[in-house]
DNA sequence: AAAGATTGACCCGTCAATCTTG
DNA sequence: CAAGATTGACGGGTCAATCTTT
């Protein structure tokens, strides 16, 4: 008994449960403290990562964890804040890139430490390092063998 | 480097991405092989695991992980297909208990192997039974410290 | 025709307001 | 008034269709 398909569904299960109660959690925490919805920092943090802080829109989608279209709505949201700016790509006039304002910049170093700090106090607090470690490498095993 | 924080927040994003990847599949698998969408599943679980197969909505709605709200939507659509049924508790009128039906409790055997094997096969393959656990055991303690 | 991107229609889910009964 | 439950309005997200450029 407690058989490996039982298992399997209970480890999937605490995956679901982590994530609803969480994401709720977080969202909250980074829009009260940094005035930001969870999604655009999603967005803030790959463009700042990114060479030249910019990046062609199939990209930014690409890395984020939400669809193209999706992310063509944010842009046009953050773009109207004045936190990027949308420009067409010159060389393919298909193509357009987003690129961080100093003021998107600006705001995601602000945002990153009250997401970090976040996630250490609500997702890492009852973990050791050694084991958020092992979290890491089971789930990121399970996205290898996906992809 | 590789500081606790920096762990912490891998082991988040982890989270994330296996969400995000795994749901829509599931949910797609679910859909297609035995009909119901992964929302029906979990509300015909819970009451096919309660005794008398029967639930307060209160109940169900603190069990499934979704709102009360959308636990009384889902169980109109379910209760509309035949597969549960409603009905006032003769004890207090406030009150309403959702039934599964014989049709419910069928279409629940029938769509339990599908999922538990599409589970098994899309996020357990790449794990043993152990590390399967383990990342029961370990998410189910960020859990705890949480409620 | 295919690729990049955007738009419109729509679904899923929650919040605040409401209704009813205790 | 408090508790159980439902309804209406809304936000966040995706899919299919569209437009433009290659």
């Amino acid at each position: 008994m407690t058989s490996r398909k039982r298992t399997a569904a209970d480890a999937w299960g605490a995956v679901l449960r982590v994530h609803a109660q969480l994401v709720p959690e977080l969202d909250q925490v980074v829009q009260a403290e940094a005035g930001l919805p969870l999604s655009w920092y999603d967005v803030l943090l790959e463009l700042a990562h990114a060479p030249e802080h910019r990046l062609r829109m199939t990209e930014l989608g690409d890395r984020v964890v939400l669809s193209r279209t999706r992310v063509s709505r944010l842009v046009d949201e953050l773009s109207s804040k004045g936190l990027v700016v949308k420009e067409a790509d010159p060389l393919d006039g298909r193509s357009s890139f987003a690129t961080l304002t100093d003021a998107g910049a600006a705001a995601f170093k602000a945002a990153a430490p009250i997401y970090t700090r976040a996630i250490e106090e609500r997702f890492g607090s009852s973990l050791t390092t050694a084991e958020l470690a092992q979290v890491a490498d089971l789930l990121g095993r399970v996205l290898e063998a996906r992809q």
